[in-house]
DNA sequence: TAATTTATTGCACTAAATGCAAGTTTGTAA
DNA sequence: TTACAAACTTGCATTTAGTGCAATAAATTA
């Protein structure tokens, strides 16, 4: 997390800052359980206002939209990543910090159970779906930041390392999109993730191999 | 593009058909024509139907949002890869078909001059962006259908088009990017196309390397 | 404590989106 | 042609999301 522990943040936060935190965090959950009990679109802002206590008006002071709320809780899978990539030994492989990181990311991320329930009803849920897909964006160029951070490389380099973190983010909604439609019950997390690795790498080593040969040949 | 050639849709079409879809084309137009005069937001859909000469309530029986009026319009470019895709001759190899279908729906796309300033309008416009990424990632599930069509693989071929497809339509997110950002004076389409697909083997060739390194070092 | 910044709220307002029922147009089959 | 059914259009009422503004309350700083 990009959060410091929690003395540190104790110390430096003032009461007004504290309250804020509070009240955001009272929103988020409030909202996102009145999101799973009854629906996204059969939970009004009225709804979630009284639930947490605060005016109406207020909750636009702390969210832009309703839609927020739900991207807002889940970003933090983001920031897991990105830690994650920043945290891995300096001289680590590429494919082997993809591979701790996102280990790392998902580990964090089903701790809470509740993920995997977001995770349905933003495939249920329309107006969730746009917004998600923005998710995925970002998450594209952010991881291939965190790995041209640790790489230093140029501008061919950045272009490189955006088509990997495509095909990984791509593999990472696959994998969701798997994982969901056939809750693996005899696998477990990890090995599930070790499978799609093994694909990922099996498909980028394939293809290379394609656009070698394209590019010898002309 | 999906449509037949004007006289069977004259033939097959009832004057009800016919108007319905003149209504819509109407609506379509003079939205889109509303959003580049005076953006997005400042463009109500009363404004819409107005100009349409239509109903407020019937415009929500054409569309289901505003938003979805911009989404419609320019879904065109996904028809026409995916038709390129089709139009191939069977015998092409992979690459060569990402290659010549790119160029055929870039070719289709820039031809209406209108298309450039929609995809400004959507970069500067928040309600848009998120619909757009959607777009994206339908236009890499259809690329990755359309490839596998061609391919015939079994499953694990089916993943491989798909890391694939999303290397190509990131590649094409981030041209697009680099295109708008620097719009490139000296350049053609061509040879900006040309360039990026050059980039792209590239990386796809050096990834290559690096994951069957990675698969053979364990 | 006084002054200042920041947070919260209520109120009024615009605009998107939906449901419903009444009226109109079009297609079809006797 | 006529008559009937299906599809299309519309107006009206209603709900809800989201914004701007001004007044109040709380926390910070001096």
């Amino acid at each position: 997390m990009a959060d410091l522990p929690g003395v540190d943040v104790a110390v430096r936060e003032g009461r007004r800052e504290r309250k804020r935190r509070q009240t955001r965090e009272r929103i988020e959950n409030e909202a996102l359980t009145l999101f799973l009990e009854r629906g996204f679109d059969n939970t009004t802002i009225e709804d979630i206002t009284e639930a947490a206590d605060v005016s109406k008006r207020s909750f636009f002071d702390y969210f832009p939209s309703k839609e927020d709320v739900v991207a807002a809780w889940q970003d933090s899978f983001a920031s897991e990543l990105i830690d994650a990539v920043a945290a891995q030994p300096p001289d680590a492989s590429l494919v082997n910090v993809i591979e701790a990181a996102i280990n790392a990311a998902l580990h964090a991320a089903i701790s809470d159970p509740r993920h995997l329930a977001v995770a349905v009803l933003i495939r249920d849920t329309p107006a969730l779906r746009a917004r998600d897909q923005l998710k995925y964006a970002k998450l594209e160029r952010k991881l291939a930041d965190a790995l041209h951070a640790r790489c230093r490389g140029d501008h061919k380099e950045r272009f490189r390392l955006s088509v990997l973190a495509a095909a990984v983010v791509s593999m990472l909604r696959i994998g969701g999109e798997r994982w969901n439609d056939a809750p693996q019950e005899g696998t477990s997390l990890e090995d599930f993730a070790r499978n799609m690795f093994d694909e990922l790498w099996g498909a980028l080593a394939d293809l290379g191999v394609h656009a070698q040969q394209y590019l010898s040949d002309r």
